[in-house]
DNA sequence: AGGCTAATGACAGCCACTGACAATTGACAA
DNA sequence: TTGTCAATTGTCAGTGGCTGTCATTAGCCT
């Protein structure tokens, strides 16, 4: 005759597991490497099998963007939800720019910030992450195009505009994250700045000449 | 000293095995699948040992994108070689477009035009090879930018509108090729076609509304 | 308490990739 | 032509990511 703990014994150890593993695991790859580090150490560090690591995660690499998919979950939530008189660009920009906002007690609640911050360091470093983090970057352009043509009310395999929309943004914030992967010891603050700086470049771009004399 | 005699019979012979394990690697690629088909089977199909293989390859990734990497040079030469009063994105617009006519015969040396274009499909398929493809594309923006700010006299770390340009063209072309991979059956000039078109949708598309009614 | 089921550990095995060393083979000069 | 040197290759052993299988453990429920 229990009252009905509805998160049972169960899912909270399963929880604590799943934080513990996630936590080591950044923590090893942010201090001697992501490919220096075994998922043997990983496993170790939490007293737990190998096996029982693969069954939390779907690989080594799926342990390193855990955190990251929270902030994408939350900019295309963002995205979603920006008023519909405002154009798709600049929705995109404010959805961003809020995400840096937030962002930081959405991740607090799994790991500590400068981990975090430390980990995208480490992927712009990193070949097999980079390449890993573009092809997660592309799936959320693809979803992002998708709530851009909603919005607009277009379809997103007719009409161009939403996905070359999605695609300029995201280059321009690829552009962003280089910099700062490159420039050490630039906190959240300055990302922000960072972002707005690169999007005003948008426009400049596109004319025809740039050289002045 | 004959500096020309670059045609040793051991310099043929490296030549030989080199083309014989990319073709039969590119084969096996797109008739079963990049993650069904083992490095023990490329060799095998080339009698030659596993080592020899990871001695002419870095690994299995490094063989599919062997051709691929032949398009990325031409396209950064052609993109050194515009005229200098050529603006930036018409100097990229004019050197992926020519590029387009060109890759065929620089492709067909190495390996069957029809194998490169199946091996592009199945890399737009296969996460792993996507990933590692988007990683090669982003280092070629780099390389294009540096070119680009030369062009126009510009410092690439100081002024954020080389990288930018460079970024805003990649994404577009990204764009194009999803859609070429989603459509099966378009060859090489309704490829040409489609750049044509996605890079004229860029203006259109930071004009504030799109909706008209 | 005892049965049910989910979570785990232990083990075996596949595959990509690497280092080390010995065998082979083209290149080149005596 | 032959012997020496260096490049190419094969073999072997080993590491690490990842998966399937099966027995064991541990939370849950009546």
């Amino acid at each position: 005759m229990n009252t009905v703990t509805r998160s049972g014994l169960r899912e909270r150890k399963k929880q604590r597991t799943r934080d513990a593993l996630l936590r080591v695991a950044l923590e090893l790859f942010t201090t001697q490497g992501y490919e220096d580090t075994t998922v043997d150490e990983i496993a170790e560090g939490v007293d737990v099998s190998q096996r029982t690591f693969f069954r939390y995660f779907a690989g080594k690499e799926d342990a390193a963007f855990a955190v990251q998919e929270i902030a994408h979950t939350q900019f295309v939530a963002a995205v979603r939800e920006r008023p519909l008189d405002e154009a798709p660009l600049e929705a995109l920009r404010n959805a961003v720019l809020e995400g840096w906002d937030t962002i930081g007690e959405a991740v607090e609640q799994v790991v500590p910030i400068d981990l975090y911050l430390r980990m995208c360091r480490l992927t712009e470093a990193t070949p097999a992450l980079l390449a890993a983090h573009l092809r997660r970057n592309d799936e959320v352009a693809e979803e992002v195009a998708r709530v851009i043509a909603e919005r607009e009310g277009l379809d997103v395999d007719t009409d161009p505009r939403p996905r070359v929309a999605v695609a300029v943004f995201a280059g321009v914030i690829r552009v962003m994250e280089r910099l700062w992967g490159a420039n050490e010891g630039l906190g959240l603050p300055e990302l922000r700045a960072l972002t707005a700086t690169y999007l005003d470049a948008v426009g400049p771009v596109l004319a025809e000449k740039w050289r002045t004399e």
